[in-house]
DNA sequence: GTGAAAGCGCTAACAA
DNA sequence: TTGTTAGCGCTTTCAC
């Protein structure tokens, strides 16, 4: 069965195709009547514009494309669906692709420009400069999400990473803490490099260093293994800040059930994002929760608001979210 | 600065267009001399097909609709993130809407088939008879991922639900287990009833049936309030069987957090999937193991198999994984 | 208020 | 081996 298009919704009215885009994309100038012959006429036949043609006259897709680094990383389903409801609701569509270890956002981008997405989104470890000309050629709007670089030459939204940092930092040292340690996630990451450096900042205002520093990789097992690297330090930690939740989860069941640690009575473990198992009884992780609704709205108006220019780095703040896997007490007035 | 086009290319190499284009798709009767040419000067001036005037022209998108009903259950980011990656290889992209609470895929669907995907994998509860008309006439192909159909009409891909929920089942009542209960997802889910069926069948078998039975809606959240009231119950179950992972955390956390039990000494749980925070330390959930990367690899195939007709219910065996939430004593022979 | 016609960037049939 | 030409289904001038 063919595909119905204009052309057959205005022979069937009598009318030319062109009085019938117009009439579907409701154009003053079309008659009333005219108007309503043609809206019955297309849902009889079950007509719908095709929008893959629509896009090749208007030069506008109306897709988002998005390249997420570790979809596996449980703070990003979240991120995910609120940015495909928000974009339905703005009738667009989002083209999706999960980047492969090993690859980089130079490796998938160009096969998602190739589809004229209006804008791209990415929460990827690094953009190369080649890319980035790219896209400014093309005028191609970007958005990085959870990432930030640090020229500002590319919109950016993330979290006061800094200031939570440190935050946490104070947090941990007013409540007793000397010995504090950190897993970090991938090191060519602006999240990454933030969050370090708040937190190693602060513990140098008191006096402090790190007794230890690992990486995680992002992931759990990473995590996992890394704190277990930690206690076998010299100076064991008697508190570990975890650069994302899912991290502080592996730290978490490292210590308690492979050392047969407390958790916070022999060492506090503080995470960074607020994803859903943090708060679970299992868990009961104190972090600090990155307010991802926000963050995503932001987004999205960076990358439609016809002004937007120059680019600009949006930081929305964190909230710390005090649980049972540190032992902190109450909070200084400043 | 203006799009490069084939047009352009074609000028800078003083050939036609359609030489440019077929240089490109590397037909055979372009002589090496004028494709070394193309190749060159499409690359020194950048360019790159548009996919959307070729889609227009071929009446094919390369597209693949995904609608997933909840990206939030863990179980799905492990699938979105195989389908993109193996989508991407065959040079074919993802465009995902993830279905908001309190809608259906009508309410969604639409508006991806205007986009002309090519085939679209649905991984929800529903899918409507007008709708199912509506794919046909058009002669878009659809799979069902997870989910299924009684009456075949659709393709489909699952785990073999019953098979594995009976093995569940047996290997409880075989380890002493007598008041077995069942947490549900979604009573409109295929995966619901088959698991359900599946598991109460077996029961009767033994002569035994249900103590309680209660929907968690497959969240977290609502598996935790179900296995409260199902601990308040008469009879207080000694196994409780969770259609789903997500839900089964939530159980397990109710009975161990909030009633203070021990698991599985007291109580007996299992789940559903093999989410990553299932084994770990702080759950060691067992559970039964979906082959997510077969089932991705069976729905794109008949996603793309040509003479895939008619429809077809995949079937793919579940592994039950052994761990520590569950008092099972070794299987007995059959 | 409506129609005719051009054209978005490509593929593919037909010519040469 | 290459060029010419006709669309794909739409939006959007320009006429009337």
């Amino acid at each position: 069965m063919k595909r119905v298009t204009s052309v057959d919704v205005a022979r069937a009215v009598g009318v030319s195709q062109s009085t019938v885009s117009r009439a579907l994309a409701d154009d003053s100038r079309i008659s009333k009547e005219t108007k309503r012959k043609i809206q019955k006429a297309a849902a009889d036949l079950g007509y719908t514009p095709n929008e893959i043609a629509r896009s090749l006259q208007t030069n506008k897709t109306n897709m988002v494309g998005l390249i997420m680094a570790d979809i596996l990383n449980p703070f990003y389903p979240a991120v995910l669906d609120l940015m495909t409801q928000q974009l339905h609701q703005m009738g667009k569509q989002l083209m999706l692709i999960s980047v492969p270890a090993g690859f980089e956002v130079d490796d998938v981008l160009p096969s998602m420009l190739q589809y004229q997405v209006d804008g791209v989104v990415i929460t990827s470890a690094v953009l190369s400069s080649h890319m980035r000309d790219l896209l400014q050629n093309r005028r191609t709007r970007v958005v990085l999400f959870n990432r930030s670089l640090e020229d500002f030459s590319v919109n950016s939204v993330c979290c006061e990473n800094r200031a939570a940092s440190i935050e946490v930092a104070r947090r941990l040292i007013n409540s007793g803490h000397r010995r504090l340690a950190i897993i970090g996630g991938r090191p060519d990451t602006s999240t990454h490099r933030e969050r370090y450096a708040g937190f190693e900042e602060e513990l140098r205002l008191h006096g402090l260093e790190l007794v230890g520093d690992e990486i995680g990789g992002n992931t759990y097992d990473g995590a996992y293994e890394a704190a277990l690297r930690l206690m076998k330090g010299r100076r064991k930690p008697d508190a570990i800040f975890c650069i994302a939740d899912v991290m502080a989860l592996g730290a978490l069941d490292a210590v308690r059930s492979k050392l047969g640690m407390k958790v916070p009575d022999d060492i506090s473990i503080v995470g960074f994002d607020d994803i859903p198992p943090a708060s679970w009884p299992a868990y009961d992780l104190t972090t600090v929760r990155q307010p991802i609704r926000a963050m995503v709205s932001r987004t999205l108006s960076l990358l439609f608001d016809p002004d937007n220019f120059p680019p600009m780095a949006v930081q929305v703040p964190g909230k710390l979210m005090v649980r049972g896997s540190a032992r902190l007490s109450a909070p200084v007035a400043t």
